[in-house]
RNA sequence: UGCCCAGUAGCUCAGCGGUAGAGCAGUUGACUGUUAAUCAAUUGGUCGUAGGUUCGAUCCCUACCUGGGCAGCCA
């Protein structure tokens, strides 16, 4: 029995072969006068194998009636050297067998569709040079960030997916409740009591393992997550989704200075690894997708990431001489326009922004002593990236009990509700840090594909999760 | 959630007060070691939905729906 060949391995063959067996999608069918040419895809690779089909084989006529693009093929035949000019080696089919028509309402065409269209047609667009060049980078990747933090023995943690934990701060949460809506139970005061509930109390869609990932990072080290991440936001842009992957190393014994180092770190190794093991499909994109994108991703490998203090940031954009939508002062949260000037334009590369003030950050990020001025920060940081903004948000937590304690108070948050948390620092507490990367915003930075939409599988956005 | 743009053939779009057009796809034929093949012919549309203005609306107005962009929220 001959086993299958992957279109991609066939293209590297060392030597013509006598037999080998291809089955896949059909692109494209040209015909000539006594053959036929039939461009074979089968997702290993962006290039097809052109496969040459000629009008000797039993039922031809038929055969090339039902080649139409996007039927499902299988072909047996030689593995010869191309007489075109087009690629190196083509195959000669001896059985060539049809296993699934596409008739003409087959909705992918030889010629480019807009990505809008594409969308609606999720189930399909992975048939497509751009999508299946996306999805082999996005898998490439998943593996890149298990190699990264396993090679650093950094520990895979599978923190919850329904939480009844809130990460303050990270956004609208997705309620998870077997209540009949109907017929909702009710308590003493009229709101719903979710006593009665399927896990006997309010809960939700994870918006972050964070807190969760300390818990294991207080004890095993180094620890990271990767997984989805749901937000209930009514966003509208595109680079925001209401379900997404997230990356969230946690380390214990580690400071913010440390941390903004493995997330630069990181970030290059993704980078450096998309290069190595995604050349075709990179190339693919420079060609059709963002043709500075080359010149981007080495340029971002070839220098360390700049650094800047929230209060520098501040410095830089108030010199800058620009009319800002919204006037900067020190106390408020930097505005997409600034982060993009940072980067953009005055960086020109990534750049880290670190220590922010206290009032704009979360209860669990550590607070710096204050400064001359008598402002209080915390070590948060964010790192900025040309085209996209931020791509991760990390810091330092609070490991003192009573600082996190007032931290809370000032947050109006119930100590009650976060006590397991509070207890990681009544117990052995450690100086930690982590960092939250968004996966799809890392494929966009690698791809240059400009939507979010369009580098997740099934894309869930406020008012859409057809499929 | 706010502001803005767009919905016309399967796809990408033009038309814009007088009743609908192109390219591609499809179909038919020709030609050819082609590779987004080429050439010729041809099929295909209650112009997003509902109201309104008008002698007359795809075109102007209003609302809604859908898609997209930007901002906010963040990753």
């Amino acid at each position: 029995m001959l086993t299958r060949t992957l279109v991609k391995d066939a293209h590297n063959a060392p030597a013509a072969a006598d037999a080998i067996l291809l089955q896949g999608w059909i692109r494209t069918r040209r015909d000539a006068k006594t053959f036929s040419f039939v461009e074979l895809n089968d997702g290993s690779c962006l290039k097809g194998m052109q496969v040459i089909v000629n009008d000797s084989l039993p039922d031809y006529a038929e055969l090339m009636r039902r080649s139409t693009t996007g039927a499902s093929v299988s072909v047996r035949g030689k593995l010869v050297p191309s007489q075109g000019a087009g690629q190196k080696w083509e195959v000669v089919a001896e059985k060539y067998a049809v296993l699934g028509e596409a008739d003409a309402s087959y909705p992918l065409q030889k010629k480019g569709h807009s990505l809008e269209f594409l969308r609606e047609i999720a189930h399909l667009r992975p048939r497509t040079n751009l999508f299946g060049a996306v999805f082999r980078v996005r898998s490439r990747m998943a593996y890149a960030i298990h190699q990264f933090f396993q090679e650093r023995d950094f520990l895979y943690v599978h923190t919850p997916i329904i939480t009844a934990s809130d990460c303050e701060g990270a956004g609208e949460m997705f309620g998870v409740s077997t209540l009949d809506p109907l017929n909702l139970p009710r308590d003493a005061e009229g709101n719903i009591d979710y006593a009665q509930d399927f896990f006997g109390k309010k809960t939700s869609l994870t918006v972050s393992g964070q807190l969760e990932g300390e818990t294991f990072a207080c004890a095993l080290s180094s620890i990271y997550t990767f997984g989805p991440t749901f937000r209930a936001e009514n966003s509208h842009t595109s680079r925001h989704a209401s379900e997404f992957w997230m990356v969230e190393p946690e380390a214990a014994f580690l400071d913010l200075e440390g941390d903004m180092q493995l997330a630069e770190d990181f970030v290059k190794h993704l980078i450096r690894d998309a290069r190595e093991h995604c050349a075709a499909d990179l190339e693919f994109f420079g060609k059709f997708v963002d043709k500075e994108l080359s010149a981007r991703l080495d340029f971002v490998l070839e220098r360390p990431f700049q650094r800047c203090s929230y209060t520098e940031a501040i410095d830089i954009l108030q010199a800058a001489g620009k009319k800002w939508e919204k006037n900067v002062a020190w106390g408020d949260n930097l505005q997409s326009e600034h982060e993009r000037y940072l980067s953009e334009e005055h960086f020109k590369c990534p750049v880290t922004v670190y220590n922010y003030p206290r009032s704009l950050k979360p209860f669990y990020m550590k607070v710096n002593a204050p400064d001359a001025a008598g402002r209080e920060t915390v070590r948060a940081m964010d790192l900025l990236v040309p085209g996209i903004g931020e791509i991760i948000g990390g810091s330092q937590r609070e490991e003192n009990l009573e600082v996190l304690r007032e931290n809370m108070r000032h947050h109006n948050l119930n100590e009650q509700d976060y006590s397991w948390y509070v207890d990681l620092r009544r117990y052995g507490s450690v100086p930690h840090a982590g960092f939250g990367l968004g996966f799809e915003r890392m494929l966009m930075f690698v791809t240059g594909v400009a939507n979010i939409r369009d580098v997740i599988p099934f894309a869930r956005t406020p008012g859409n999760a057809a499929f």
